[in-house]
DNA sequence: TTGTAAGCGTTATCAA
DNA sequence: TTGATAACGCTTACAA
């Protein structure tokens, strides 16, 4: 099965006319006669005439769309920053093709090329596999646009939207820190993630600041960034079964996947939160409050960040050079403090819980 | 900003060579001599050369890529359906190009046109707002192979993978019945919705199977869908506001979002699942089994259904003609019974309740 | 007012 | 073994 659309050439031909005749009259061109648009226009409307795209594309060098390459299409934080994105460029008149890469270097090497040419700027999160981005240096040197979001490449200089990872897994854990928890562990996704990294030295510097000296026993990274459930489970049984006096009494998961997994392997083997373990960690999933204990998160602001990268590729789609400064946009979390990780009802009690560590740092 | 690629030509200049000599170069071809091969495919890969795929498609009038018209990105359901999508495309070695229609005909249109001619194939997903089909109708007749999942369009005669929402209706509206609650409840999305009549026709079918006389009142639609808390937030308090004893004790929501809402809401207004008012309702969102109380559903097999579909688009993508015979293939949704509906602990309870009724039908 | 032809980047046919 | 040229569908400068 193949389409075969109806082309200006074709339409020429059965109306008797030449083919430029045919595009002006569609194009309500003022040189053309008003009987013959009519005849024209009245023809492509009975045969559905559609433009054909693919050869518009050729000739202008131009789609009126970009490309948005997202890691895993099923999250509930990748989906909201693509509806920021998605919205912000409807209303530009920009038609966005979306492509994922399931953390795949290979795929996301092929989405790249497949959109180059194809759209005119991209919106890229690079998957958590990728080590080199020669492919997208390459391309961007040639004048493709491009805005990293999220999981950005520091590598590129370009425009770039992205949370404050640091200080949403600092605020976290001096938060776990402010509920009395001294063995707070730390469990992340993949350890390449530069965005991982980030959140783990907001961790370390959180517990440094309070003169908590940290176990490594406590840090857990996922080899395949957590997608499965196992792996998750792998790292809590490890960090549970540790010595009576080595056991964590709390954790910061850092990936939205990985701390719902967390939390179901709590809830399955019965261990209270936040009395036995204080669980916060970054999620943008729904329907956090609603679970039992509800779930304490630090939460990204997604459809905002979809909205500014938005904004940052639209300016440079219309400007005429690359331009000479970049901006980094940095968006803060949400620090959300619920059931999961709330220990002390008063700050007084919080205050004293901190100020019982000796060593401790002043802020 | 724009992206200057690389060209063929450019490359023939720049080493001297006729553009055929090149093409052939770069396609291994027998007739062309090892050295120039290895001058041309060298200085390639040294100016990073990438095959316009606009051009490529033009030429060959094929794609090797499909498209995905999907209504809602930031639902799961729709992602999980998509990621079913994705892994079986991306074995047969297609690229995936997904578009959004967030509901709106015209978006729909406009990415059904931006899709045709740049893929191959489309798996689509009818907008909720959409009541003429024409512009995928003659797209379907100028030979562009298309399926339709979950939300499908019977005018146009091709293959079709959905759920069997009328059974998951009907045997969610039974379960309540089995549970003791005799005034249930409906709250769809969207009226126009085909899918939601369907669901609405298997909890009818139910209710008059079991003898029981519904209220129109019960019966509530969303004009937008649901898609924004208020809507099921006036739902859900016409129903709550009838008099004591047309005040529902059970409740269907048909769909993914009004079912969250709802809960929200019971949950917002203390109003207690299951002895003030027992809830089931269709979603496919996570955590859902870790809310409390957990939450009764109607859950999709989505990842499923867009394999399936997938499957029938490949097909049509092979065969050389249109099929005399099209396939619509219905997945049975699974019911899963949580705390939010389950108010009788035995079955034998059960049974009881469900023959206390008289003029039931037997089954 | 209408038609012809060139060009966008590529491949395939034909000729050299 | 190589190169010129036509074609894919479209727009646009130029010619009629």
């Amino acid at each position: 099965m193949k389409f075969e659309p109806v082309t200006i050439k074709q339409m020429a031909r059965d109306l008797n006319l030449g083919i430029s005749t045919v595009s002006r009259a569609l194009h309500d061109s003022h040189e053309i006669s008003e009987a013959t648009k009519k005849r024209v226009v009245d023809y492509a409307r009975k045969v559905n005439y559609i433009p054909n795209p693919i050869a518009l594309s050729l000739r202008a060098k131009r789609n009126r769309s970009i490309g948005i390459v997202i890691s895993q299409f099923n999250n509930p934080f990748c989906s909201q920053v693509v509806n920021g994105m998605e919205s912000a460029f409807y209303k530009a008149g920009y038609q966005v093709s979306i492509v994922q890469t399931s953390e795949s270097t290979e795929k996301e090497m092929k989405a790249i090329q497949y959109l180059s040419s194809r759209v005119d700027g991209l919106l890229v999160s690079i998957s958590s596999e990728t080590k080199s981005t020669e492919h997208l240096k390459d391309l961007y040197e040639k004048g493709m646009p491009i805005v990293f979001y999220d999981r950005i490449c520091r590598d590129i200089p370009t425009h770039m939207t992205l949370s404050d990872n640091y200080r949403g897994a600092y605020e976290a854990t001096r938060h776990l820190i402010g509920q009395g928890c001294r063995k707070i562990a730390f469990v992340g996704g993949a350890a390449t993630q530069p965005i991982v990294q980030e959140r783990r030295a907001g961790y370390l510097s959180a517990l440094e600041d309070a003169g908590i000296t940290v176990e490594d026993k406590w840090i857990h990274f996922l080899p395949k960034g957590g997608v499965h459930y196992v792996e998750t489970e792998v790292a809590m049984e490890r960090l549970l079964r540790l010595p009576r006096d080595k056991r964590p009494d709390g954790l910061l998961t850092a990936w939205d996947k990985v701390t719902a997994d967390a939390y179901k392997y709590l809830r399955r083997h019965n261990i209270r939160m936040p009395e036995e373990l204080a669980l916060i960690g970054f999620s943008n999933f729904p329907l956090t409050d609603y679970v039992s204990p509800s779930l304490s998160v630090v939460q990204q602001q997604s459809e905002k960040l979809g909205e500014v990268a938005a904004g940052q590729l639209l300016a440079l789609l219309q400007s005429k050079r690359k331009p000479l400064k970049y901006q980094t946009e940095v968006l803060m979390p949400e620090i959300i403090i619920r059931e999961s990780s709330l220990k002390l009802k008063s700050k007084t009690e919080e205050q004293r819980a901190v100020s019982k560590i000796k060593g401790a740092k002043k802020r």
